[in-house]
DNA sequence: CGGTAGATTGAATAGTATCAAAATCAGTGG
DNA sequence: CCACTGATTTTGATACTATTCAATCTACCG
């Protein structure tokens, strides 16, 4: 079967992936054959909790929002999932059930793989197990930084800390400072920083006044972010 | 090369854990041939956070202690280590440290890999590569878990929960009700809990004074399980 | 130009941390 | 066997952070 130039143009968009370093193109091209490309728009659920995990998705742009629902009601984010990311990384084995809710911010494009197709792909390239496990440290260790910041830190740091990590992933140069370029309200760093929404909003209010951020409807922009990072790091 | 009593019986050993399902005796047997016997003391530290990561772990019988320590001096208890389980599994891949301390809490029996024999294994055998990332997908949901308690439960909430867990892992029937049986100190519950031991001491004492427990120096039995899960549970 | 989701603000309160001091316990060595 | 030592635990008083609830305000959307 020839590559055609649509498909190298696809096997492209797959290098950079760090799911797939290490392999040959003729490997990406078979990993490619077996995908589907999902266009999602704003707000659409990709999968829910406690849901069988089916589909084990890499997002090639936009941006999705995992969460977790509590027995109580509450929700808690857990993480935002960028370009180049893996999603749903517990379809990978099969009998499992999504641990999260995942759904898309902004308007996103991924790539999605069944579970027995992405079964088959890691057996026949072992890498891109290597590669889930390079990254499942990765994640681990992020998690256990969430840990001990919730277990060890004030909300005020925690916040500071949240913005931080926001513009480090998301964060978008203007004459200003550097602004948050997705939709963030109030809430959502509420339940990104294990707080509520009024202590946020009053944070920032202080900070605001003076001159660290500048805040609007679902808008954040870090003006100083040393004195931020000062906040972050207790003081 | 003949295996001789002795070999078999190590062989039985690795049978059971985890990390090795699905290897046939031969694999096993060349696992173990790999691999070298560590006897540890209490009290002994195995690893330290931001050491390079040059020894992979699996705890044969004991229990290890798995902390980190923050840029503000507080220790975080990560969760404790059993029999069967990996530890340090970051060795797995090349040029990583440590994230965390690890430290025998009793006497422990532990084998050892290096990164080096770790990785040649998982080359010839994919199989442990998968299981291991079934492994990491465990730890991640159990992280979640944690960072979901810290951000939305009460303190009181997550001691109860902490315990329950504790004797989940480690809990050994008497005559009253299930002793926790490793030491574990309040100024522990607080460090797994994200607390202060103050506010362990005074619950505990509260629990005490109800009938849910019976608390000593570094012991903790349970009497009554089904008011503390109705504790742990948001009453 | 209303309607509505998001954001702010105030007042009251609850939950925990903090600090200081005393009490208890397990060993240890005389 | 007992007093001594150090670690662990308990307890009290106080300060403070953050939540909660209610009310109001604001920006944006159709």
């Amino acid at each position: 079967m020839p590559t055609t130039v649509a498909d190298r143009a696809h096997i492209e968009a797959l290098k950079p992936i760090e799911l797939f370093t290490g392999l040959d193109e003729k490997a990406l091209a078979r990993i490619h054959a077996d995908a589907r490309l999902w266009a999602l728009r704003p707000s659409t659920v990709i999968f829910r909790q406690r849901r069988p995990a089916q589909t084990f998705y890499v997002v090639l742009d936009g941006r999705v929002r995992i969460t977790e629902i509590t027995a109580e009601g509450h929700t808690v984010l857990l993480r935002f999932i960028e370009a180049g990311q893996m999603l749903g990384a517990m379809a990978a084995l099969e009998g499992m059930t999504y641990p999260v809710n995942a759904e898309a911010v902004v308007q996103t494009r991924a790539l999605a793989w069944s579970t027995r197709a992405m079964g088959t792909l890691m057996d026949r390239y072992p890498r891109i197990m290597k590669n889930t496990m390079g990254l499942m440290v990765q994640r681990i260790g992020e998690l256990q930084q969430r840990c001990i910041e919730l277990a060890t830190q004030r909300v005020e740091q925690r916040i500071a800390r949240a913005i931080l990590r926001l513009i480090q992933q998301a964060g978008q140069r203007t004459a200003e400072g550097v602004t948050v370029n997705m939709p963030l309200s109030r809430q959502d760093l509420a339940e990104l920083t294990g707080t509520t929404l009024y202590t946020v909003s009053r944070t920032l209010t202080r900070w605001q006044s003076q001159g660290l951020v500048k805040t609007g409807r679902q808008r954040l922009t870090v003006l100083k972010p040393h004195p931020l990072v000062a906040i972050a790091d207790g003081l």
